[in-house]
DNA sequence: ATAGGTTTTGTCAAGCTTTTGTACAT
DNA sequence: ATGTACAAAAGCTTGACAAAACCTAT
């Protein structure tokens, strides 16, 4: 996982304490407990950041150094404040190109494209998925924001298909037009080193299986929000599945029987990227 | 065959390169296998002038004689400049995400958007759509073509809704997915000074109307490729005609009686942005 | 596949790590195994630039170099995100045409022109100005580094002068061949809808007037970076403030006593761009 | 907080080899 | 035209060095 090792100048340097305390907590408290390098210098995760994060808020409050470092010890995440993905959403429900663009360009300068992603766009996307259901969400709002967004998405994925990593071959099933999640999963994915084929929305069964053949990808996704989309194709996805390791994605896949074979990922576009690439480093 | 003859000293003109050097890389590297004359002079031909130019190219780029020798061997003819809008189709046809998009930056960098649009877009759009009706475009391939150029387009867009110039709304009618040409329209307007409100597929009237209430454009255009779809919606396009500019676009305007006050454009997307700029300086 | 085969002299001109250094990292962390050369010469390929690139990207992030390494050497390159300003940055320090090329498009498709202005073209002129104070920055340098970004920005400026909005005249003042600054301050206003008539570098005074005359622009900005530019031409530059409302900018335009209706606009392109607009619309 | 020792890491040098453009003799 | 020679530029290896960063213990 996170192997980050930061040596303790830097985590002094981003943390703010300096290493003579950062090993007074150590041999006290055992706040931290890094591994040594064959040198014997100590090496930090990313996790040891966090906590000594939380150690000096404890110690803000007023806590005793001993109980802040139990506290911190314990419970060393803190929730980020992600203030942007507010102004964001502000935007986008505005018709206000130009707020929301600055917002979006906001979050890309201090997040990660993966936290971007887990953060503030797929519950962004849950989030108007659910307005729409009970009929909250203005359609024109809908459309105005998803063509932003796929806007800002496609400039993310740009180059997304070259390199040198595993294929994967992304596609909306036939009648499928919420491409968003799909577009999200497949970031998630370069983020880890996939290359990304992308056929995009309402996409025919037919078309995955040339570019399938064209390409012969590690894996091939077709996702749908409605569970329909798969059925009325539940045959000729079979016959997908025996020239590629098939997935199913979106919301629609939750129900489904997806048969021997045939991968369903329902969870959310980050995690179940994580998951594939789990898979394929098997 | 051209079995034009070049002697070694035309080559050595033609080029820049020595005599005495380019012996040196044919007995080094192999670079050229020139035929003889009877005489025993080397004979060369018009593809040697390229194989010596892409050398060359290599060595300019940095690499060892060695390697740029083997490199100007094994492709000859990559040195040579395919005009970017051959480039950009090749890759687009070959599910080529890195070459596409390096074409696309090659040809921005050359051209003005609106050239851009106009000598290569919309060309490009519609030579898929013919090959589409002929049944000779692969749908994979449009998909994925789609899915890039809407990405560089939309990159293209950002920030389209900002500043000073007049607002135009534009929407895809209802049951219509390709905005391809609708973007291209979106862009010419916005290198004229336009701010763009954009909608994008398949958007129901009463979005149109709900966002027209909203923002106040100076025109709204909902696009078509098919007819049909502006004549089930007629009405209701008539009750949105009442409270703004409204023009129907795309190949599905052309047949139609549009009805009083309603223009129809449906010439090419950056011809129709120039008229709707004039009309509104009027 | 590509078997482009560097030599470490042409490596370290493109990654900008000297080559002890690259052969300190192979032997020490087995950064990098370059295949060899019959002669026993280091041959690298294309990978093991986007390696060395990410090594360094980790260093920059404060990880010791043995764990830089080992993240560099075990990340598919691809999925490390160096940002593009970086790798723009580091392409232009060492002549790397193609390079800051990539980079200045990766940039341009990830990023609005507003934000690419502010967080990456302006910083790094006034990186570049201070670099050139100290006597850092070789004139090579800055000749190479400045011609390619006003290619760039030139390409992007394209038909700034078509459309709708309201016209702004921009023109360097005599002596001043500085127009980076100019050139940036353009594209924010043409990116808020204005039309731009641009006079470049070195321009008369009583050039500006004739434009002044033929055009009527609703602001027209004089830029200098030496106050001297402004108070040699103080009276011709009063003259002019009659006839259009007349602007001073640029770091000259800091010290000025403006004079009755002139506005010194001292601050960053974008802001200035931000404020006439609002100004504009008042 | 300091002292005294260790590890890490970028840089340099010496002496020798390979590569490659050019020159020269046949 | 050919083949050989030559010299400058670029690389290779080994070994060493010193500054910065770290360690432990007091």
């Amino acid at each position: 996982m996170e192997t980050a090792a930061l040596r303790i100048g830097e985590l002094s340097r981003r943390t703010g304490v300096s290493p003579e305390l950062l090993r007074a907590w150590e041999r006290r408290y055992g706040l931290l407990q890094p591994v040594r390098s064959a040198g014997g210098l100590r090496l930090y995760s990313a996790r040891d950041v966090d906590r000594v994060h939380a150690m000096r808020h404890h110690l803000a409050e007023g806590f005793a150094a001993a109980e802040a470092a139990t506290m911190a010890a314990r419970a060393p995440a803190a929730a980020v404040e992600i203030p942007a993905s507010d102004a964001l959403r502000a935007a986008l429900s505005s018709f206000d190109d130009e707020g929301a663009n600055a917002a979006f360009d906001a979050l890309l300068a201090r997040l990660s494209t993966d936290t971007l992603l887990r953060e503030v766009i797929v519950p962004y996307l849950h989030e108007l998925g659910e307005r729409w259901e009970r009929g909250e969400a203005s359609i024109a709002q809908e459309h105005f924001s998803s063509a932003l967004l796929r806007g800002r998405l496609l400039g993310l994925a740009r180059g997304w298909g070259r390199g040198l990593g595993p294929v994967a071959v992304l596609a909306c099933a036939p009648g499928e037009q919420h491409d968003l999640g799909l577009l999200a999963f497949g970031l998630a994915l370069r983020a880890r080193g996939w290359r990304i084929v992308y056929l995009g929305p309402d996409t025919p069964v037919a078309s995955v299986a040339d570019t399938v053949q064209a390409v012969d990808p590690a894996f091939t996704v077709v996702s749908a929000v409605d569970p329909k989309a798969f059925r009325r194709h539940a045959a000729e996805l079979r016959e997908v599945s025996r020239q590629t390791r098939l997935c199913l994605g979106g919301p629609g896949a939750d129900g489904i029987d997806a048969g021997a074979g045939i991968l369903a990922l329902t969870g959310d576009p980050v995690l179940e990227a994580e998951r594939l690439t789990e898979l394929a480093r098997a």
